[in-house]
DNA sequence: CAATGCTATCAGCTTTTCTGATGTAATCCA
DNA sequence: TGGATTACATCAGAAAAGCTGATAGCATTG
């Protein structure tokens, strides 16, 4: 390599003593390193004559030849030094659908911008199962609904996203939706084992919410595929319904009163928490809390 | 370089150790040789887990520029290599406009097929100023017509050509042209100082050709134009003659009997000829032959 | 003809690179 | 479960490569 540059530089001064000068070597060096050029391929390069060098058509074409393995080699270390700032490593998070739906995607990419040697992994379940996979050490962290103290994992607020309700588009008023007397629905609900679930369900009862029938049903695609298609609806987070992916397709309206859903992290208590899980942690509430402020101008 | 080659063969193999036998190195030298890298730009390369390496972000972007990397060092060694064959130097060579007309350009391609690393210099200039500078040791050897013996300079046969008479395109009969009482024409010759001229004049008149007026013109193309504007003639070497440069613009006839240009090689005496000279040599005189055995098959 | 400016060469030093041995961690297999 | 295996990391010493400064040779210049 060394090779190259110094022939290069030789090459273009026509000269080994400036060339030497130009790299920061000696005549010697340069010499050396020319003949050696020389030698090993059976080549003349410079045809020394009256105290100049001239090339000769060998070193012509090797030249343009060397320009572009210097080149090609100094960009392979300049985007290998893109990667020397932010966290390297990897890290296993475990994510509710509701979060996966609309935050996940912009939190990968800034956090991918801003550590682009790290690799995150995202699993989406339901949060009984991620926080299981917490403790068995499968993930480093899983963000979930609020759920009492557990030995054996270390909880902390996340953030909180009012419930909705979803229902298929209808040009109905838009404005929040009073609870009390509400009825009767048809409502689809997670199953019964659900921390949310239970949750809707009492608050629901306790503004005596008629409910004429439910399903469970415990994937989320199916859920809103069921309500764009009939008068079935769901009380679900809105962080869920900050999309544009589905378009116009459902009415979103917030309650009266409003049913907050606190979403916590859960990490096992045995181990630190990786910084990576940890920068990631931040970027994905950022994101979640912009597209709340997003619907939410007021703040 | 080898940081390159060995850190290429680890991503490939996804194992120091393979690597290692690969590239004919040790494992201890691939770990560190990554290491290195790793260090110098601050950026991890492999995650090493379960006894496996496994590459990172910045290993994957880092590798497809290594390829290009490398791929473009190796063509430059490679080309370098195909100027290993084949003489090396330089040499001047002197010649008359007779060889330059079609045997050169012929010679030339296929000397710098056979020697890439070889630069010839040609000049073209008539015989006194050529035998002139091999004197002065600016040329190497000039191809002359046949001349006189002479101190300081080696004279050596080169190859012989008919000369030819050259006529405005006339469709007349193609046949040898018989000299014998031929005439008047009106002939453009070299001046006086001229070899050949001398030589023309003399077979001519032993000829009893008469001549009407003569020009003197030591310019080759302006000889030519000179013909193929007008009912001027020349006797001109057969050789001038042998390219397709001048479409069917000419009658070119034989004469009888024929008149035969010597042409000979002149170097200095004192030192040896170049190979490089001696080589260019041969293939230029190959070049004549061809060029003549082509227009007169029967050999 | 001395002075200058260039490259070639050499011996010795410095730095880099390589090797072989050893350590450590994970995995595999009985 | 524990010994065998496999793979990477690390280290010290050996080998190689690269560099330097001095010197010599050669051509040009004034």
């Amino acid at each position: 390599m060394r090779n190259l540059q110094l022939f290069v530089a030789a090459y273009e001064e026509r000269s080994f003593t400036l060339a030497a000068v130009r790299e920061g070597a000696t005549q010697s060096g340069v010499s050396q390193h020319v003949r050696n050029l020389e030698e090993r391929y059976g080549v003349q390069l410079f045809r020394r004559e009256k105290g100049k060098v001239l090339p000769t058509p060998a070193a012509d074409v090797f030249y343009s030849h060397c320009l572009q393995a210097l080149r090609a080699s100094d960009t392979a270390f300049q985007r290998l030094k893109q990667f020397s700032f932010g966290l390297a490593g990897e890290t296993s998070i475990g994510l509710m659908p509701t979060l996966n739906a609309a935050a996940l995607a912009p939190a990968l990419m800034l956090f991918r911008e801003r550590h682009p040697n790290a690799h995150v992994s995202v699993t989406e379940s339901y949060s009984a199962a991620l926080v299981e996979r917490v403790i068995a050490g499968d993930l480093d962290l899983a963000v979930v609904p609020a759920m009492p103290e557990m030995l054996g994992v270390r909880i902390r607020n996340f953030c909180a996203t009012p419930e909705v309700m979803v229902t298929r588009r209808d040009s109905a008023a838009p404005g929040p939706l009073r609870l009390a007397g509400l009825g009767p629905i048809k409502l689809v609900l997670p199953e019964l084992a659900n921390v949310r679930a239970q949750t809707v369900r009492a608050l629901l009862a306790a503004q005596n919410v008629e409910i004429a029938e439910t399903i469970e049903m415990n994937s989320m695609l199916a859920t809103l595929d069921l309500i764009s298609r009939s008068d079935w609806c769901a009380i679900l987070p809105e962080l869920l319904m900050a999309t544009k992916t589905y378009g116009d397709a459902f009415d979103v309206r917030p309650l009266d009163p409003p049913i907050m859903l606190q979403l916590v992290t859960v990490a096992s208590a045995a181990s630190s928490l990786s910084p990576i899980a940890s920068a990631f942690c931040n970027v994905l509430r950022d994101s979640c809390e912009a597209l709340l402020l997003e619907r939410h101008p007021q703040g």
